[in-house]
DNA sequence: CGTTCCTTTGAAACCAATCAATAATGGTGG
DNA sequence: CCACCATTATTGATTGGTTTCAAAGGAACG
């Protein structure tokens, strides 16, 4: 739970009572090797979040005909499943795609953080807001730019979310996606994503070793891409001062 | 109000209280024209969200080369703004595009509602948790088909959402978008998604008349877009039963 | 009745998908 | 430790969907 308080406590911290019911509302914590399906897409009963404590997972959503969609990245400090709460059944797999570190969070107890704890219930409104102007982003990335930019996008993503948890901006790190995920992820095939990575290489834009970039030209990416940030624009100040105490 | 009260009413029954609430967190009506920028994305401050009474709304945002992308088309009953709430400055526009009454929801009283009626919170929350299904669902669309798919998924949802305030289903409906705004919904330029259009035409798809247009074979439209429904899915039965009343 | 916005059409260029095959990489069991 | 297998990365040739550019025809509105 700690990259969770670390990362809400950033942006409007929490009182005492507040931190101990955000603690209580996750309950189980688990290991998750790369690999696990934590949520099986247009099957599985949607029971809970999660909550990400260390590595890394998506959410995706498969067609009729194979082809494969990954709409988001989750890094440590992420809410995972908000999309799934208000169905019978998950709209979207949650898949780990590097070892990670999950709180288990019962759908049963986010009620119980609405009638308790406005103010966690508020955070937790506020964080699928975010997710939604993240998802917009997205959409405008997807729709109306080419394949350069959004690999461009997707690269500073990364790069924003990895670099959230650390003390300073960080130009190197391992990308940790296969170029058929990065494909899935910006809507281009595995093949393209290959063509377009060697370009990349080939107009020092990033370097490669092994299994981590380094970002060698971070102004250009900028402009090519577009990438806000939302993370770095949250403003919690609208409802710090309102709540009373419970 | 009576649509959105009768929308989530649909869903899970209001209790008296609750309806006061509600009622009472919408305080201005406003009659809007076609054509009304009611957030400029990027410039405004975001101190307010808007209840559709009537008529229609989309979200947009602008890249800084001009292009621009529709995310979502809002109809009667939506809530408009969420994924405004938690920032300084408005992460994307709101337009009115066809003649609409609207309720002003200052963020505010979100807050009112968080603290006094916890399952009006809930429902907040829910319906920002829907508004990420459907992003999603826009993200596979537009990332993993080709423009008939996505057309056709187009005119399904603009079909579903008229049809959630009819008492049954029509397949006659005023499409109420240009082709260049279905350009920019889908991810097309308006070129393509006259040619599309036409190619619609020629294969019995669908017909025009004037404004409105009739979908004359529902069952390959489906069988080419991949759409849902996903206020169809709607399930709130998990916090039904477990608010006391206040 | 002209202006403006929207629709429609054609031709050429381009980005990306598809098809197909080979090379690299990583992990596994013998 | 090495041969083997599965996955991932890479490359070429071809096809095709979509954009771009350009222009003309319609429809709506004051």
């Amino acid at each position: 739970m700690e990259t969770l308080l670390a990362k809400y406590g950033r942006i409007t911290p929490l009182r005492p009572e507040e931190e101990t019911s955000f603690r209580g509302l996750a309950m189980t914590r688990r290991e998750c090797p790369t690999g696990t399906l934590l949520v099986a897409g247009d099957f599985d009963e949607p029971d809970q979040l999660f909550v990400v404590e260390s590595g890394r997972l998506f959410a995706s959503s498969e067609l009729s005909n194979g082809e494969r969609a990954i709409t988001r990245l989750y890094f440590a400090g992420d809410i995972v499943g908000t999309a799934n709460i208000p169905f019978e059944i998950a709209t979207q797999s949650i898949t780990v795609h590097r070892d990670a570190v999950i709180y288990l969070f019962p759908r049963q107890r986010l009620i119980d953080a609405f009638r308790y704890t406005p103010r966690v219930a508020a955070i937790f409104y506020t964080f699928a807001a975010l997710e939604n102007a993240i998802l917009n982003d997205r959409l405008v990335s997807i729709g109306r730019t080419r394949g350069k930019a959004r690999l461009a996008g997707l690269i500073l993503e990364i790069a924003a979310r990895l670099n959230l948890t650390r003390p300073q901006f960080e130009r190197e790190f391992v990308l940790g996606l296969t170029q058929s995920q990065i494909g899935d992820a910006i809507g281009l095939t595995e093949v393209q994503v290959n063509r377009l990575i060697r370009s990349f290489y080939e107009e020092r834009l990033v370097r490669r070793s092994g299994e981590t970039i380094k970002i060698l030209d971070l102004q250009r990416l900028r402009e090519m891409s577009h990438f806000h940030d939302r993370y770095d624009d949250l403003d919690l100040n609208w409802f710090k001062d309102d709540f009373q105490a419970n």
